[in-house]
DNA sequence: TATGAATGAGGGTTCATTCAT
DNA sequence: CATGAATGAACCCTCATTCAT
């Protein structure tokens, strides 16, 4: 998945028949969370339709029920499946083994590098809160994703500001919320972007330039 | 309105009907758009309902399309207002008489208040983003009305670099989404970063202290 | 109006406003008439909309009920002027004046191309059959203004076979039915005609050649 | 059906409820056609009802949906059905084995029995005709439906005219259409006919003498 | 006489979900 | 485990008509 692909349903022509034979849960279940991260992603969660999901899975919609309970226990298993995703992603970088300065800057990159990749985070997430984060809440193992994250931050803060290289006083959850912001605002909001300001925000060139403007505006912050 | 009420409908009980004698235009057409920038922002564009919007504003469900041609219209001029307003809002700093830096910092704590006070922006811009801001291209007034912020921060920023208190080579457009984007995310994905993180993102105390950040955050960038 | 014209909406453009001042109530209740002769024309009764009468006809939509009473109404004014025009026009032929054979020719000839002239009358008399005549039946004046045609064809039926040139006993009702059913038909039916039979019914030397045929018909028959 | 039985709705009193059992998709499909065909018969396209047609077919009506796309498919469906049957009733005529005046009386007379036992024919035909066949034409299969016909009269015209028991130079389409027209407008206009001429059109004493009437004409005319 | 806002009933259609096989 | 028919509640929208000016 990309962020410059077409998301309307008609051209799409998805296979139809998935190659799988009959009778294999597991693939069932991972083809009807695909179809459905794509669906909630490009309609959110009240404009996605079951039957669509159905279709593009090539499985039938009673298994949706079977397997998730219905739409919205489908749309909580996407959101997990999503946030989990990225959680292990961040964790495979193994910032708390670097330098603070370059954790920290490898932090930014990859974080910019992965919303690139992966629109459907961006849509799950605005669509889950324009509800207010109500079936977030209902994920259990949701916050335990993201202690090791925070940790971490405050980790590399800390020796950062011991060394001398990172200004003192820093709040961990401040400073990741602004990452993320650089980042996500820019991309999730590019089709009004480029709406108003009359110019693309979605070729190569311009997502290199907005990637370099995330580093410097990091970096000036961090500057003792 | 403000960014903390419940916005779900049942318990919300609206006078269903509005204090307005019949045969009156534009209050009509005023209390439809009204009822439909609640609705819009609390459901998206999908989720909306037209009878909802009906009966919150107290006009007879037929009005609309009287009005606005239907939904999809209604959509159209709800965001258009909604540009509007905070446009016009900023023109009334007059950011080009101030001192650059100066200029800068009001438009930043207007930006952070003004996201405050009006959630419907924040939640209509997602909405419109989900869809590709199909609807926004439609309005031709849209580009226009962002021309002259992007003037004048860009004659700030030159004459802040002249007088050597903003370090040259800065793109407006760049920092405008930068300012913004350090509210917006915050405030539009304050439920799931409140789920994740496990930290209230609402109340008074964590508003105050988010908007310090920004502004440190934006302040260490424009440093020379 | 002619048998070949568009009769589609969309495309149609007619002009809006009208050029007559305000008050004039002969002009404004002609106008109405000739707009919804149009529309239930092309739509029947059912798919005929008042709004679009209103606007073609440049009045207000309130004048139809002012005028009309309201729907039903002006169809039924549309149906007595529609029969009203065709019996008046036959008159005018004098076919009592002429010679047995000669007279039923021309009624022969001025029935099809009548039929040619005035499509609203073959959809209107469809229309109205669909709904078995309910509002005819209403027209107290419909039925005094067919008796003279009846008269006249049996006249010359009388006539005609005392001179021994028309076959004797030939029913004047059956014969003009059967005279109009051969045009009617033809013209009615030419768009399934045409499809089913894959050939244009349409055009300038079918009806031609259609017309000779009903004259070779008719004239087969009266042959004594 | 007959021809003189009563169409309006509310004294119908169809049983709601059919006697098939659940899931009998045959069934259900035939059930919502033949309700249609009454329906669209009785209201013509736009004045018919979709919950009507649900309620006397005794399907939910979300299955018209699910079988036929839509109002203006089943409208197609309805109309295909139609054709094909009238087109099978007169192919199983073998107008070809008989000898060539026989055949053409045949055909007269079964064309008008047709007309007689099938009002929904004539009503459907000219219900589509105000259309302008704008839905027979998305139908393939019509055209080839018609070309036996054709072929038929044709053949027999020509071997009619051989034998000189039919004058030659006769157009099989001419032909065919005048015989469908003395029927098909007497029926079909029967309603206007008996309130413009007084007299009833529908007792079966009328209808006996309306169908030696066509007779005679067609055999007046194919006279050498 | 003329206008355009206002109305309530009902139009076709779509939806998430369940049932029978 | 898997299927496609079946359901009833809404949803968006349209209609003929009336009201207030």
């Amino acid at each position: 998945m990309d962020a410059t692909s077409s998301e309307t349903d008609p051209p799409k022509a998805v296979p139809p028949k998935r190659p799988t034979g009959p009778r294999d849960p597991v693939r069932t279940r991972a083809a009807i969370l695909e179809a459905a991260t794509h669906e909630f992603r490009a309609k959110g969660l009240t404009g996605a339709r079951v039957d669509t999901i159905a279709k593009r899975s090539g499985v039938n919609k009673r298994m949706i029920y079977h397997y998730f309970g219905g739409k919205e226990g489908l749309y909580v298993a996407v959101l997990e499946a999503t946030y989990s995703a990225i959680r292990h992603a961040e964790g495979d970088l193994h910032l708390g083994d670097r330098e603070p300065l370059d954790a920290i800057c490898e932090l930014v990159r990859f974080t910019w590098r992965y919303f690139i990749d992966h629109p459907e985070f961006l849509s799950l997430l605005g669509t889950e809160n324009l509800h207010r984060a109500r079936f977030l809440k209902q994920s259990s193992r949701i916050r335990d994703l993201h202690s090791p994250l925070v940790a971490t931050l405050s980790h590399q803060l800390a020796r950062g500001a011991e060394k001398g290289v990172i200004r003192p006083g820093i709040d961990p959850v401040q400073l990741y919320i602004s990452i993320a912001s650089l980042g996500f605002f820019y991309l999730s909001n590019r089709y009004t972007l480029a709406t108003i300001f009359g110019r693309s925000m979605d070729d190569p060139a311009s997502l290199e330039a907005r990637g370099r403007h995330i580093e410097d505006v990091v970096l000036a912050y961090l500057r003792p």
